[in-house]
DNA sequence: TTCACTTTTTGCCAAATGGCAAATGGTTTC
DNA sequence: GAAACCATTTGCCATTTGGCAAAAAGTGAA
């Protein structure tokens, strides 16, 4: 729990009001922490593990959109926001450590932890800054670049996931990442 | 000025306080809102023309990270927020008429309007979420598809934006998207 | 209209990637 | 260890896209 730590701004009080909501949790490898169709009501912290986001496609394959490692919150940020259905899943990669809040206790910091709003806001603008700067790049990238760009983004991911999400993440077939993998070492 | 009143959420008073900080400005034609190197100090509304966010890549060629159209709210998040050099410009792509608050005007509007801070966190997640909607599906898409699917997002810019913006976007040549436009029409 | 300049299209060929299916390799369970 | 299952690699070939340079089309100024 000490891994949220590192979550700025916060005094010892504050910190104390925020951890009174959380509650510890875990996801084994595979299952959902959402789904397609159902609507988030709950924020995650990801204090060990690694996590995936992704969707179906037109015709109806699973692209990866973006894996998340250790030390990060993470929601459905349009379903939770606006109450509506999500269009993706929220899945564990590995086995999770989780530390979750209700939709209605972390809303209901905004009146009790002063500035809460400004810091919440501070938080997904990193994060959703942090994911256009990482797929940016790629669009313009031949699958070779993509690789070895994603290889410098996420050492700590590398031979942790599976080639499937790899490969419809960086919008490569499996096989072609197979090959280029293997001309790279 | 009132291309600013779909902006939802604030009362007659609010909206009032708001106006009285805006100044209205023009861009032509190619010219820069923010550049590269230099620190975002205002907050734009795009209320007539189209703009564009670009970045030089490790081989200096220009990329084209998004555009935008009249209505809209934009500013180089992470340089202003933070206060360091942007690693990119905005730019008019046509003649634009904007809207414009300084940095302390509008980060005052956090004192004076109650709420501003959580009606900003709206916008920007909005904001944010379109982009990385938009520039998920493009990743997993061969050329032809990426075209025609920018054709059905962004039916108002086509022909209005020269193609060699638009094909360093959708991360392709220009030459290639030349010969799929032909091949589609 | 003509010239100079920029943007877009085209031709030619090489290189990269995809599609599909079979083979190989790894892991789990009994 | 064997069987069943899942993940990864490989072969073969068709298709797509890129690179480069020249041609054509479009634009604006004198």
């Amino acid at each position: 729990m000490d891994s949220m730590s590192q979550f700025g701004s916060l005094d010892k009080q504050q910190m104390g009001l925020l951890l009174e909501k959380a509650k510890e949790s875990t996801l084994s490898k595979g299952a959902y922490f959402s789904e397609a169709g159902k609507i988030a009501r709950q924020v995650g912290f990801l204090s060990a593990g690694i996590i995936r986001f992704f969707y179906h496609d037109d015709n109806g394959q699973e692209v990866t959109s973006y894996f998340m490692a250790e030390r990060n919150f993470f929601v459905d940020l349009n379903s939770f926001n606006n109450q509506v259905p999500s269009s993706g899943y929220i899945q564990a990669v590995t086995d999770c450590k989780l530390i979750v809040f209700s939709q209605r206790d972390w809303q209901g910091l905004s009146t009790t932890i002063d500035g809460w709003d400004k810091i919440v806001q501070q938080i997904i603008s990193k994060a959703m800054l942090e994911k256009i700067d990482k797929i940016n790049p790629l669009l313009s990238a031949d699958a070779t670049t993509r690789y070895t760009t994603f290889l410098a983004q996420y050492p700590i991911l590398t031979n942790r996931i599976p080639l499937s999400y790899l490969a419809s993440y960086l919008g490569i077939t499996q096989s072609s990442l197979s090959r280029i993998r293997k001309k790279i070492r």
